[in-house]
DNA sequence: ATAGGGTTAG
């Protein structure tokens, strides 16, 4: 295995005396791989060397730069660098500031994520589904489970695609959040639109809702989900039909029952 | 064209 300084080594041997000119992708490559393994300041390196060569930084690198800085905890640097790229008449596009989205979001800035999604919209930048996963997890995690909620709630209407993640997101949120009537009410939403909850999130769901005394939406819930093909475990099954009885709702353990 | 961003849950 040649270790990282040889391997630049040789670039630089490839660049000085054979004549090869190494593109943008071959420069994004190697900061990437310097990132990865924790070399942030042969990142740099890279980048400089780029400069002195004359080849100026694209999009590519921008976002590979910011997404290294910001997972070495410099948020401020990749902050920076989005205004750099501005700078030198680069347009940022969707990618890029999803990568400054999510390091705002993980820094427990997500005030400031909402911003940028904000600062995309003005500058006719679409967010995607990436940029909206990554912002509702930072919602959930700040513990505003209420805007996730709305959020997710409201953007099919203005036209944005959700996927099965960004409902899990939220549903893990709130059901982690102990927000359990919310939790239900969410959980007849995403069945409505067709999304299903992960196996084991079904099952914790069904638990959480019987121990808090929502039996009659456990009921429900597990109905809808066995006909969206969830199985429940054995145990949770039986939770859920034994707290129906304990109601006296014996119709509805007959139906559970019959299902 | 190629190269850049993420989550779910386990």
């Amino acid at each position: 295995m040649v270790g990282s300084r040889n391997r630049f080594n040789c670039l630089r041997k490839w660049v000085g005396k054979d004549g090869i000119v190494p593109d943008e992708l071959t420069y994004n490559v190697l900061i990437k791989g310097f990132f990865m393994v924790g070399k942030v300041d042969r990142a740099w390196t890279i980048m400089e060397f780029m400069r002195t060569k004359g080849c100026r930084l694209n999009g590519f690198n921008y976002a590979t730069l910011m997404n290294g800085l910001s997972r070495d905890g410099k948020m401020n640097k990749a902050e920076e660098a989005l205004e750099e790229m501005k700078r030198c008449g680069l347009k940022p596009d969707a990618v890029v500031y999803t990568t400054l989205i999510n390091g705002l979001c993980r820094s427990g800035r997500t005030e400031e994520a909402i911003g940028l999604l904000e600062e995309m919209k003005v500058a006719g930048c679409k967010a995607d589904i990436v940029t909206f996963n990554v912002l509702l997890v930072g919602l959930c995690k700040e513990g505003r489970l209420m805007e996730a909620l709305s959020m997710v709630e409201s953007l099919p209407r203005a036209g944005v695609q959700l996927d099965k993640g960004s409902y899990r997101i939220v549903l893990n949120g709130l059901l982690q959040g102990g927000e359990l009537e919310k939790t239900a009410e969410f959980l007849f939403l995403m069945l409505a639109r067709g999304f299903v909850p992960h196996y084991a999130t079904s099952n914790e769901l069904l638990e959480s809702l019987c121990s808090g005394g929502m039996v009659r939406e456990s009921a429900d819930a597990l109905v809808e989900l066995v006909e969206m093909g969830f199985m429940p475990k054995l145990e949770v099954w039986c939770l859920v039909i034994e707290a129906t009885c304990r109601e006296k709702k014996l119709l509805s353990a007959f139906e559970l029952l019959d299902e």
